[in-house]
DNA sequence: ACTGCTGTTTGCGCCAGAGCAAACTGCCGC
DNA sequence: GCGGCAGTTTGCTCTGGCGCAAACAGCAGT
């Protein structure tokens, strides 16, 4: 099957990019299919490729020697990632994990010097991209250093509601499954503190939770926990 | 006064540069001194330049709203940094901070994309360094999110000690001032318990204190502690 | 409908480490 | 040589949230 440059067409990686342009990119990709709780890459395994997600969602997790496992970030649909390549690195830093069945288009990394210099913005995204995360990062270690873990609960919810936010007659709902334990492992807790949180939250009429579900039924509420300035 | 190449000559961020391209480079920049404790720029601040350290040690500090300071990393020697161009951001995320009477070579942004284009490997060097911070950094939430802080404080040593060593007849000193206090902001806890540990580790003989000085003098013991692999 | 599995909730005890307070000390400037 | 201050040490108390354990509930497969 031909990609269509229609595919790539809105994504913020290719704007300001003409057809022609499109076309130099879509030619060295290739598009596949990646079913929930598969892997697109491994932790450490030589980077050979970089990634774009067309549809789906994504997890990046990192596993320490010990075993423990922290969620660095989740991908959504027309986010770059496993850009290896771009930081000069040769093994991938994390694993990326399909938290829902994903369609992805791989480059081979062969083609990202081609690419760099024939499609100077593209370059340029892929660099934004990285900075962006480098200052999510950095404000995680901020909030991990001055908050407690209610704050930096209601703030990572308001992040992945924000992000991948699906609007419903209840609220906002993540649209893709995720775990309490998932969410301990996006803030630095642990699956009970989250779940007693929640349930809490459930009660003041911020949030709606299920298996593997949240909605948001109250964001402005929730942020004025995330801001730590409750009543009282 | 003009720059001579062979001030950069032994930077990574110049490796494999002629003699003419180092003066390609050096064209465009100017060359400052920065005394202890003055800010090479301001976090927020309109980001009209990028820099590198020629001599001194410079400390990353992000504040947050609530005034709550962390200290994101030191700048070593020979390395860039403000290279908010790099990442395609229009203002710095943090405030740098002279540690000690620093020079400091300055670019304006203008000349990036110019160097960029020119002088290839310079920018490689830039979106590495780039890369190995975001490393960095998620290791750094790695460690905060299943490590304790005892094992935290002495993984932070052990990386300052092997990048800002200075080999004494006492074992290894880091080479500029260091306050228990900067130590709490670099992991996340408090500078009483900061003082507790290295307390507790001099009477073990690992490290000995004083007045913003830190020796490590048993590395390998401290290692054993970082590792939380301790007898009993 | 039954069973098993995976994810969730909740109770209880405990402790690492924060917060507060106070005393101490090396060093710099006058 | 003498304050005075910035940085450090140490004691005591209190608590957020972790660890453990057990019960519970939605969902998939047979």
């Amino acid at each position: 099957m031909t990609l269509d440059r229609s595919l790539i067409a809105g994504l913020p990686a290719f704007a300001g990019l003409d057809g022609p342009g499109r076309d130099a990119v879509l030619a060295r990709a290739q598009s596949s299919r990646f079913p929930k709780d598969s892997e697109v890459f491994s932790q450490g395994a030589e980077a050979a490729s970089f990634f774009l997600l067309l549809a789906g969602h994504i997890r990046v997790v990192r596993t320490s020697p010990e075993g423990h496992q922290v969620i660095a970030r989740y991908i959504n649909e027309g986010e770059l990632f496993g850009i290896a390549v771009a930081m000069g690195r040769s093994t991938y830093p994390a694993s990326a994990v399909a938290a829902v069945d994903c369609v992805v288009l791989t480059w081979p990394n062969a083609a990202w010097s081609d690419l760099q210099a024939r499609v100077p913005s593209f370059a340029a995204s892929a660099y934004q991209t990285i900075g962006s995360r480098l200052q999510e990062t950095q404000a995680q270690v901020m909030e991990m250093s001055t908050q407690q873990v209610e704050q930096r609960i209601a703030h990572a919810l308001l992040r992945i509601v924000s992000q991948s936010g699906r609007k419903t007659d209840q609220g906002i709902e993540i649209d893709f499954p995720i775990t309490r334990q998932d969410i301990a492992e996006m803030t630095g807790t642990t699956l009970h503190t989250v779940s007693r949180l929640l349930s809490a939250w459930e009660d003041e009429g911020l949030v709606k939770g299920g298996r593997q579900r949240v909605v948001v039924t109250d964001p402005h509420g929730l942020m004025v926990v995330a801001e730590n300035r409750r009543r009282k």
